[in-house]
DNA sequence: TTTT
DNA sequence: TTTT
């Protein structure tokens, strides 16, 4: 069994780290990939992919990354099953991140000041 | 832009092929592919990950594949927004399959029989 | 910066585990990838790449797989450049394999007579 | 059989098109890709990745990339073996690439002069 | 609910 | 040096 994703795309939003109840580190953001073509109409399309990102990996995404970066993602998909408010199943697919690449040139302004030494990924 | 998924599972159900409104052949399959770990009360997980396969490669799956076969799946995940009946708004992600390949090492009956030349891709 | 590679062929050899100076347990073995097309003499053309794993993944692929195995890996391609004898600069290409999966159904028959657990990557 | 390699890195040289004897576009290059941790000596390594690019794809990346563009690449490995001058056996593998994606935002100034239209792929 |  |  194999289940291998490689994403590069956008982020849509400024990620926002967040914690379980046991204080894992833990983000969730939606990747936007434009499709390497032009629909029928002519049109540039996107898919808009939701991810989910853990420990270490989420920290510095949410350090280094802001709305609109550049980023590498390798990881699994997953699905999962609920029932929603009115009972009706829902089928939920998300993308399981275990790897995070900072793609961007522009190291973010908050790094530098602080003078931190940015995390090797961060350097394409 | 990147956006690439490599899939090893086998199928929840036969295959069935349909076709477009434009004589497109067409097939929606389920892949379920188990993951490599056990889960905390020690059970195996499984993702069920909704794919779509078109042309040639939906109608080599529909004639060499069956519930159980073991196949191999090259595409991009895809997502798309629709309204339910009730309205409500749904957000579906699916796999857009552009390579299948076949892993089982047993040909499918249904071959041997009409004794017609198999894709080199049955031969795993 | 991405390196990524997804393999499934067969082992052109039984694998043998070797240990390095340090006692880490570390395997090499060639995959033969058959290519899914036939080339303008009609004939099939196979791929025959160089793996190195290493740790726990050396000793389970040691212990569960032989020549002819079908088996998938998950990895990074690296390089690396040295002299041979009479002093000629040579590179070399290697996939550094982190992950195996075996994609065989049948268990190899010393397992079943040992009785036991096998890693829930034998399932395929 | 499944074989499958996602790459980002940078040019290593200008790539410089060439032709086959019967005219079909032809490019050899090299990617940089860094390896995202940092050896025991607190280096950081590189793998110099060998690539050959066809057709259209050729001709793209020839016109809008150069020494140190960063892009994208998907592929399969291929090895082959020939004789050296002195009739030693060497084995040689390479990427062989499907699909380019520049990962770049500027354009190359080439484009704009033109005023041509840029592939979809340029615009990451 | 969407990025360049 | 090659696998099914």
């Amino acid at each position: 069994m194999i289940n291998q994703v490689t994403l590069v795309g956008r982020l849509t939003k400024d990620p926002e780290l967040t914690y379980t109840a046991l204080g894992r580190p833990f983000l969730q953001m939606t990747l936007a990939v434009n499709r390497p073509y032009r629909n029928q109409q002519g049109m540039t399309e996107t898919d808009f992919i939701y991810c989910k990102v853990w420990n270490k990996s989420a920290e510095n995404t949410s350090k280094y990354c802001q709305k609109g970066s550049l980023i590498g993602v390798l990881g699994t998909i997953q699905t999962r099953s609920y029932e929603d408010q009115e009972g009706k199943r829902i089928y939920a697919t998300e993308v399981n991140v275990h790897t995070v690449r900072f793609l961007d040139k522009k190291r973010p302004n908050a790094e530098s000041e602080e003078g931190e030494l940015l995390p090797i990924l961060n350097l394409p």
